[in-house]
DNA sequence: TTTTCTGCAAATGCTTTGCATGGGA
DNA sequence: TCCCATGCAAAGCATTTGCAGAAAA
């Protein structure tokens, strides 16, 4: 079985355990940020979900973002200006690159704040759980002028 | 001279040098962010402009902040679930201790990114202009239940 | 005097809510 | 069958915009 698959089937039965029933559109909803990396936000969501199912409200499209996020599926990222994105929580620690010209969003896999946190759990006494951090700049396109 | 009173006097140099107008409301405002390193959100920022200028328009607040932002003098921070926050950029580079239970931000002084923001930039060749790190967890006194 | 800024109110845009109908289990 | 989920429309809320009068320069 495809970890596509796996995916969303690891997801259906958290759904049916957690008491929340599993519908077409919740289905659809799941596919496309399993399918996706890319952190879409709410409006391309929607849009994909309508290929699929036309008469899908919007509601029911935020609505089913919101239980995801309840139950910790999925991560909600917010840039300057920009809609919410959601990114499926399963994937491996990164960082952001957010490129302040074409707002594209790129993952870079890093494990280089381990210790650094640990640092701060003694140093503050916080209890630390995640962290995100996003880089600011120009992508490679755009500093050679393919985006323009 | 205060430092208080330096920063302030810079800010108003730097907007006289852009073309913008002085006026007791953008005073307050510019006050209002060098004075506090606590992250107020605008409705807090609009609430401590009233209590100097009563008649003072909410839009104004808005207008004042854009302005601020857009000359990179403060910097828009944005959590889940709660209004933008901002903080006056001059300060030095810091991530963000967000407490999950009672909201609170602390600032926690840090340049250990330094050799990872250049190693990134080698590797992708994306050019990096600034970051933003946030550390999610509990804060020190939730986690011995005083904020309860 | 000229031009920008202010403050009000209206508009905007994303998101949430209420509720009657539909559909999982 | 029993509830929960859907989809529509309305409401909510932070933020932005338009504009006439006020105030910097």
């Amino acid at each position: 079985m495809s970890n596509r698959q796996t995916q969303i089937n690891n997801l259906i039965t958290l759904l049916r355990e957690s008491g929340f029933r599993i519908t077409p559109q919740r289905r659809a909803v799941m596919q496309i940020l399993v399918d996706n990396k890319e952190h879409l936000d709410t409006d391309e969501i929607f849009n994909r979900v309508r290929k699929e199912y036309p008469k899908v409200g919007l509601a029911t499209v935020y609505k089913t973002i919101a239980m995801l996020k309840g139950i910790g599926e999925i991560t909600e990222l917010k840039f300057n200006n920009q809609n919410r994105r959601y990114e499926s929580s399963g994937s491996a620690p990164h960082s952001h690159l957010v490129c302040t010209k074409c707002n594209g969003i790129f993952d870079f896999n890093n494990d280089a704040l381990g210790n650094i946190t640990s640092d701060i759990m003694e140093e503050t006494g916080f209890n630390i759980s995640n962290y995100r951090l996003d880089f600011f700049g120009v992508c490679h396109d755009c500093q050679s002028g393919k985006n323009n």
